[in-house]
DNA sequence: CCGCCCTTCTGACATTTGTCATGCGAGCCG
DNA sequence: CGGCTCGCATGACAAATGTCAGAAGGGCGG
């Protein structure tokens, strides 16, 4: 009566080391691993694991999106998400991919066993600290139209280009940026996409 | 006539991974961990190791700067650097801090301690996909005003506010941010401060 | 059904940028 | 020494951006 578990992690070293250490424990096993999304989601369906454990970011697709398609395709399994940079707005995202457990990569394997079987029972676990930072970040203030063009600009596009890619005026793309600059209380769009990155809001 | 290590990783799931692993190999001992830069720092002080395997992004201080200052303090102790993000302007100032490993952590848990024991035999081991694209990224055409603008840049704040945190005329700083944006060959500021960020020049 | 908010647009304006020409002094190399 | 590049600066102009007012349609809750 172990638990399979799929480990999903690019980071080789890791990820070895991740299954060594689950390997430890009685009832655990680790039945796949996988170095990028798409890789994971197929092992996800050949061996049907029981708790796929997923690193946030991955090549390919991230552990979110890997998880929302696990979702959709394997009811049976559970999800959770192992991060390093643990942002407000990618737990909330997670939880509405189903997910049912979010940590950071600072706990100890032990605390990871621990979580695995805690997920693996149907409940949730969210690391306290994580949590904490996503209540006091609160919800976006953006509406959906300010948050994409917000996103179309993060890479320092020209107003003109992320009018043609999101198919607005552009004087339509000016006014969105200027009341997201205004919402978030920053100088200019960049210092906005910067505090909406790290608040996790895009 | 072990090999004293010792381990530097924020990621305290990794940290005890990458020790179990490493107490696996007979002639590697793990003498300490640290979970910051200046953690590791004392730890290299107080414990002597023989090879420091530092990680490049760490609370306090990077792992660079750790390896700086091991050199000075303990110029028998060897200093490599594992990381999750290879970016090629960090290899290049890995190695001029005396760094003599670099490598990604998505290699094994067996190369990883081949290569530490390439780095105690006083050789050195650096990632060739790093090494190449370190290579192919070639050096900053950015001259050190034009990087230090740059840098200031960084945060989308405003040209006078550069202008002010650098002690120069607001026109001097569109200049270097013109130059700097020709030379990388890309829109405008914010898209060349990308740019340096990711070949490691800023 | 009325009001409110979101979306989308236009036009006008002030401000911030990016670009270019040009000038001057310092340091360096042949 | 004479040219060369580099750092630093102006000033001026064009383009991009930020800000504001206003207006029309859609949808949703009271």
């Amino acid at each position: 009566m172990s638990v399979r578990v799929l480990l999903a992690d690019d980071e080789h070293l890791i990820r070895g080391a991740l299954a060594a250490l689950l390997a430890l424990e009685d009832d655990l096993v680790v039945v796949a691993e996988a170095a990028t999304g798409p890789e994971a989601l197929a092992m996800a369906r050949a061996h049907r694991p029981d708790v796929a454990v997923l690193d946030l970011q991955m090549p390919g697709a991230d552990g979110v999106s890997v998880a929302t398609s696990i979702r959709d395709e394997l009811p049976g399994c559970r999800t959770m998400i192992v991060t390093s940079h643990g942002r407000p707005g990618h737990l909330k995202r997670a939880l509405a991919a189903g997910v049912r457990g979010f940590v950071p990569k600072t706990v100890s394997a032990q605390r990871l066993a621990e979580i695995i079987r805690t997920v693996h029972a149907g409940n949730r676990y969210v690391d306290p600290e994580l949590a904490a930072d996503a209540i006091s970040a609160g919800d976006t203030p953006l509406t959906a139209r300010e948050a994409e063009v917000l996103e179309l600009a993060a890479d320092g596009a020209p107003v003109s280009e992320i009018a043609e890619r999101a198919a607005l005026s552009q004087g339509t793309v000016r006014n969105y940026l200027s009341s997201a600059v205004s919402k978030l209380g920053v100088e200019n769009r960049h210092a906005a996409v910067r505090l909406a990155r790290e608040r996790g809001w895009v």
